[in-house]
DNA sequence: TGTATTATAATACGACGGTATGAAAAAGGA
DNA sequence: TCCTTTTTCATACCGTCGTATTATAATACA
């Protein structure tokens, strides 16, 4: 029997190398050759796991959807620890998180926006991106139930269509971050703004 | 002398090849060859208007910042002939005229998306898609400003931080239509949901 | 230790697409 | 009418990139 390597493993080698490529110098930027070289690897290899640079590209949006929601849910949760955590404070962290205010995110968002930009019109790609994104939604208009019952936030609230506007809203927050149209401290205080109109009287 | 041909209106037509093409099959889809055919002219002709691609994209994305706005502002301006509008209603008809809601404005979305992740990292690039959108968010404030004065709008509004919140919205609902992920009577009932909260109880 | 099978790598191929070139056509002015 | 300059077009060129091919190295099992 040959030499045993863990093939995902490998597979999820090389996503991040495009991820990094596609956030440095966009998605058109991630050519094999570079793939290759930016995963420590010849072209060869590279080819070795996937057959076509087509089903690298599905790989690693479906890789990509799921690390996005994973780290979302992880920031959510980080404030968790200390005390009793306010709904909005949850919010807060989940859109802080979900911002592009450091390299690293900037680096994610403009990949995701790349690979958002190739998978339209694309029905499977477009169901791999969606599908975080209502599960996300529905987490959301959960917590703003939650926080209504706690007496966080108005009772009046439709929290389908407050979740709607507050995860379109950290949307166009992020693209517009990302192209410089508009500030960090401007963005978060957009956030911590409409978080606190929310709040009961 | 030769032949006379208005050379700016060669240059607008070719863009609107290149714009129908980006909002059909995406920005990758515009190839040289095929905006000649879309245009009805020949690869040859598009190279005597454009010296090389590049400069026909960096034409086109002017052409889109400039139309896009005159757009926008077409759409705010519409309902103001039927007696007196209240505010609510230009920012109503200004959502749905930024929102793709119909094919037209799909293609046009689509192509705006493409153009912005191909501006990403490129000064020039930005500047031209983010004069447009400061533009219109101190428009939007002034109107926000307005409602307030007439006692349509809450008088404990920042418009600043509401204008920075509506047209966030707005642009973060336009790309998740895009995507498929949010249909769009619920787009547009968020934004109506949105509106109704800034009146006065 | 030998062998079979996989992993890695180097190289070659072929198509595609932006660019360059040169020629033909068109049209206003002498 | 002829000339000059612009416009239009066809075609050739050449680099790039995805893919295919082939060879070499590595390793688990007999």
């Amino acid at each position: 029997m040959p030499k045993q390597v863990d093939h995902d493993e490998r597979r999820r080698h090389i996503a991040e190398a495009v991820l990094r490529i596609a956030g440095r110098d966009g998605l058109d930027g991630a050519r094999l050759r570079d793939v290759a070289v930016e995963a420590g690897m010849s072209l060869g290899s590279v080819q070795h796991y996937f057959a076509s640079k087509d089903e690298m590209l599905r790989y690693v949006v479906h890789y990509l959807g799921e690390h996005v929601t994973e780290r979302i849910v992880a920031g959510m949760c980080a404030p968790a620890v200390a005390s009793v955590p306010p709904v909005r404070s949850f919010l807060l962290s989940m859109a802080s998180e979900m911002l592009p205010l450091d390299a690293r995110r900037r680096a994610e968002r403009r990949a995701g926006q790349a690979f958002t930009a190739l998978a339209v019109g694309v029905p499977e790609l477009m169901e791999d991106l969606g599908e975080g994104d209502r599960w996300l939604r529905e987490r959301v208009a959960e917590l703003i139930v939650r926080g209504q019952r706690d007496g966080e936030l108005r009772a009046g609230l439709d929290p389908r269509l407050e979740s709607a506007v507050l995860l379109s809203m950290i949307d166009g927050l992020g693209s517009e971050l990302l192209l410089g149209v508009r500030d960090p401290e401007e963005a978060l205080a957009a956030v911590r703004y409409h978080l606190n109109r929310l709040a009961p009287d």
